[in-house]
DNA sequence: ATAATGCATTATGAATGCAATTTGAGCTCA
DNA sequence: TGAGCTCAAATTGCATTCATAATGCATTAT
């Protein structure tokens, strides 16, 4: 899937000798695209009518289809013959089986950051970490969730595993859209922290296999949060 | 690997009651060209020229630039803006980082597997591996690979975590392609082997750890041995 | 002879057109 | 009333067409 999530690296200060960024109309779509299914513009159920879609983005049917196509291998729409697209449900048994998945990649994200990581990406997690801590403090969610997913972005990038990455990356995209952090218990909350703090003292202390334990468990913690947050019981 | 085989299930004795099997032209391009690729018919770096191949499966060209597409998401092809598609290259540098993600892949589908693996299903594993170590004894190399697969197939769907299979299938599809298996010594021959029977063990013993780390260091050694192969120096 | 330039050919990206399928409003008839 | 049918409108899948960029080749200049 997404070798295609490069977009950042290339724009990097390049002066006028840099080749011209030319992308396709397909390409852009898709990220659009994407984008509105998983920030939830896109409600999961909903039809995805081309037509008004193309008009929206005033583009012709086929770029726009050949997005669906590739939004379809990933798992975000669902594609009836002849009945077009619906943006994929994302039910409590998927997330059921995408945490165990996403913990495996994590915790490998873990150990190969404990060999790999460098002072300055530590530091960067530090520092993410420090910030984090800060916005539970103050009760701050929304940061709090940004920081918390910067946090683990930044360890799968000290991986240097892009295939881990990108596999990593299209689970994050599904398990986003159930938007369960609105409600999350203080407890909870507390814990997370807590787990954080060891996954700041395993990579410090460079133990791959420790670091690897907890983000598995931390990810295993986490789907029995958002499985709370979901049933409405916690 | 499996998305393969579809192909065959199709056509099999679905009775006159089965829905009628209604795929669109792009769903079955995909899963040919993703063939064609995965089964080195399509050599890596080689262009993917639309119009033959729209001449050859008698299409248009719409349809088959999808399928392009959603291959280039998977990573199988890459587009090149206004230069078309090429076979993606496999380097040792890819394996070497796809290796540990399917080592980790497969640890957890042991685990998994180890909790939820069927009677039948243990039997199932246990005939395959009794077919593999008879083929290994005999010294056939091509039907050994195929039952060694089905194995670590079979265990992947005792996991029951369709995600997880998928990811799986993916990174294998990717991996098929280097075709490292032709020259494989004796001694790592024998000593995959005697994973395999260690693997056995931990999954009739449902020891899930046990059988997690296995898997994880049976893959470790595969990468091993594929690169032993590829630098042509075992 | 070699390298650079301009032009014709070809391939690609996207829009449009058309046939087939689905949808659903209105109608029939029990 | 409502279950089933009919047919028009809308939607979809694919083919075709059109515009633009890349490639190959002949020509020219050095």
């Amino acid at each position: 899937m997404g070798d295609s999530f490069t977009s950042l690296e290339q724009s990097g200060g390049a002066g006028a000798a840099a080749p011209i960024q030319r992308r396709s109309l397909h390409d852009e779509l898709t990220d659009r695209l994407r984008h509105l299914i998983v920030e939830g513009d896109l409600a999961p159920g909903a039809k995805v009518p081309e037509k008004q879609l193309c008009e929206r983005f005033g583009v012709s049917r086929t770029p726009l289809r050949e997005a669906l196509k590739v939004l379809a291998s990933e798992g975000l729409v669902q594609l009836r013959p002849n009945r077009g697209a619906v943006v994929s449900q994302i039910t409590l048994a998927d997330l059921e089986e995408t945490f165990p998945v996403m913990g495996a990649l994590e915790a490998l994200s873990g150990e190969l950051a404990c060999a790999r990581i460098s002072d300055r990406e530590m530091a960067a997690v530090r520092e993410a970490h420090e910030a984090m801590v800060t916005h539970y403090e103050r009760g701050e969610l929304a940061p709090y969730f940004r920081r918390n997913q910067e946090i683990h972005e930044r360890i799968l990038q000290a991986a240097g595993n892009p295939t881990l990455t990108s596999l990593h990356r299209g689970l994050t995209g599904r398990v986003r859209r159930a938007r369960y952090m609105a409600n999350m218990s203080a407890e909870r909350w507390a814990r997370a922290v807590a787990e954080h703090e060891e996954i700041i003292a395993a990579l410090e202390a460079r133990d791959g296999p420790r670091l690897s334990r907890i983000l598995k468990d931390h990810l295993a913690n986490k789907f029995e949060t958002v499985q709370a947050a979901l049933l409405g019981s916690d």
